[in-house]
DNA sequence: TAATCATATTCTCATATGTGCATATATAAA
DNA sequence: TTTATATATGCACATATGAGAATATGATTA
């Protein structure tokens, strides 16, 4: 029960949300996910570490990155999030942070906020 | 995106939770919830206004007991509901609750918790 | 080894949140 | 019009939480 209730309550943090819900569709790192979300490092790392501790996602450092991805083994995360999906266009947001997905490449190169970012957006 | 996060936040409440699974089977009264929840009386009302503030319940006076139901509006809340009761059996203390239903007509008499309780709990 | 880059952590702050207790309101009964 | 009963609200408190800025860590490259 009091498992549950976390769940919502990570949930509840629309920043953790998209995150989780981008880590969905595939696995990404620190760098494609502030580009993605356009947020600062730290607060996606802040994210990323609630929902390291909750044990619904895992990271693995592959050379300079740290990939992270969803650990897809609570059920209850997994039905929300494929109802998530199949209503995707209530959520334009969640919408656009699929498109933004498209970019992921791009975000890999080392591009602070507001250096680079015009070459695409 | 934020109704979403909301109704997340709301989620994360044991006793919100609790109390929507409850509303989500049948209409009950504050008492009613009380005695079921064993709850204090004033966290059972502060729960509700907080649901009804979110529109996901709605109060209906007759005679001396206000009964609170569940609007059933929400389409994502439907759903997370239907889940829980799907899954019901990972949730002990929402099947306890189920079965505190059935006393529900008890506690519609003037019972302060404490006093007439050992007659049936 | 020094420098750069990706990521993590710390600190401070303002704000929100749940709880318990007391009390207010409102309807119904006497 | 009192009295009882059901429900709602206010207050005080402790705690949790998210944001932002600064900085630390740790791996990689030069």
């Amino acid at each position: 029960m009091n498992q549950l209730t976390s769940l919502f309550k990570i949930l509840s943090d629309e920043t953790r949300l998209r995150i989780l819900f981008l880590l969905y569709q595939e696995e990404l790192c620190v760098c494609q996910l502030t580009g993605i979300l356009k947020m600062p490092q730290p607060k996606i790392s802040k994210s990323l570490s609630k929902l390291r501790d909750l044990g619904l996602v895992s990271d693995d450092r592959r050379e300079k990155f740290v990939y992270y991805s969803l650990k897809r083994e609570s059920k209850a995360l997994m039905k929300i999030l494929e109802d998530l999906d199949q209503d995707i266009i209530s959520y334009p947001v969640l919408l656009e942070d699929r498109k933004g997905l498209e970019n992921k490449e791009y975000f890999l190169s080392q591009c602070g906020p507001g250096e680079c970012e015009e070459g695409i957006l």
